[in-house]
DNA sequence: AAGTGGTCTAGACCACGCC
DNA sequence: GCGTGGTCTAGACCACTTA
């Protein structure tokens, strides 16, 4: 009736996993090679290569033959930004990305999520542009607790992942819905756009490694200038 | 300068892919084991893991600890089911299909399909249930050339992809697009919505190892009901 | 008990990037 | 030429399923 442990390429992959976490090895830099890293762990190259290979389709990492093993960055951003990718027709480049600050307000408790029930919250509305027209408008809803303080100008710099990982909070996964919806008058007036432009709209549930509950964030996006894109094979 | 020579393991897994489509390993049974498959192929049992964990990947077997692999069935309907997920707070179970064939025409070309001018197709309007709700306008595009028959009663019982396969017809790939729009006059009749239910609508193109077209495929599926829900790590 | 997939070792050779 | 990741071999032990 021992615990039941975890196969040694998991606990290698979650060590790994941490180490970019906390900033050991950093977004951008290269990694230790298959060799150091299978000498550091006590296991054989084909162990670590397997670890290594979890971090790689999650799109932690990226591999290059030759150089090694280099740590994505923005990775998440990035990946939905791919994800939803751009317009019908247009080839557009993604250029002068800019996030203007609407609001920031304490509020008490949010309605329908009962991890936020009589909790302090920061609530925090943004609208992001490209090529200056304004794309996503998006609301945020975080503990105050898990983030005591911030500067306004973080929010319009940086990335709320970033921000909270400087506050020694470390995401690690995310939920997140899809539906189309219509906008409000507020909406259509902040996105440029007529009652009858559907958007996307997302909900995004982050989680820390505890299973907390860190962010709620409510996305809407314009669904004429972005579109989802998914490939199958087989 | 001789030809570049596929790693093993990706022959072989392209291999084991053909056999599943030409009917030699069915949907629902068990492949070979293992060290079955490494004296046929004469590699080690190894190589044949790295060429099915590929297959398991993409969702075209699933492993199961002493017992075998097994291929999956119906693999695309049924991803795409659980991709796009059930409504907001139902806890519903998809119970009683239909699928309600509105019509089928041969017609010349279609606009904006490059690959598609001049082309005989075949247009397939289909109207999909469940618990006798309407959920899924959808239309397809095929061209004659691929299904030059068909009898009606096999467009409400099978799927497409099956009706192909019969015609010796192997779909390979397939790439999506989705985005929010709103009915017109006539979808929200046959989807019993109003003016302002937002819909998901999806564009797939499915391709056969040839890179040739083979479907345009238009679905209208309701966001009140439906959601797309995407989860992500690290 | 025999067969299956799941994990790991120890060692080999190749293809690529860089100095 | 050397170090890196990419592929493959040969063999071991474990965990699970079935008979």
């Amino acid at each position: 009736m021992g615990k039941p442990v975890l196969p040694t390429y998991k606990t290698i992959a979650a060590e790994i996993t941490n180490r970019i976490h906390e900033g050991e090895y950093k977004s951008g830099s290269y990694l230790p090679s298959e060799n150091q890293l299978a000498r550091e762990f006590e296991v054989t190259r084909t162990t670590i290569r397997k670890a290594l290979n979890i971090l790689k389709e999650r799109g932690t990492i990226e591999s290059h033959q030759g150089k090694g093993y280099r740590v994505k960055l923005l990775h998440w951003e990035q990946s939905l930004l791919t994800f939803y990718s751009f317009g019908r027709d247009i080839a557009w480049k993604v250029q002068n990305p800019e996030t203007r600050l609407l609001s920031y307000n304490k509020i008490r408790g949010l309605k329908n999520i009962n991890e936020f029930i009589n909790t302090e919250l920061w609530e925090i509305t943004r609208l992001r542009f490209m090529n200056e027209i304004p794309l996503i408008l998006e609301t945020s809803y975080i503990p105050v607790k898990v983030m005591p303080e911030f500067k306004e100008e973080d929010l319009k710099q940086n990335s709320l992942y970033n921000l909270l990982k400087e506050n020694g909070v470390h995401i690690v996964k995310a939920k997140e819905y899809l539906e189309p919806v219509l906008p409000s008058l507020e909406d259509q007036k902040l996105l440029n756009i007529k009652q009858n432009t559907p958007l996307f709209q997302t909900l995004r549930y982050t989680y820390d490694s505890n299973e907390k509950l860190l962010e709620v964030r409510e996305s809407l996006i314009r669904g004429d200038h972005f579109r989802f894109s998914v490939e199958m094979t087989l």
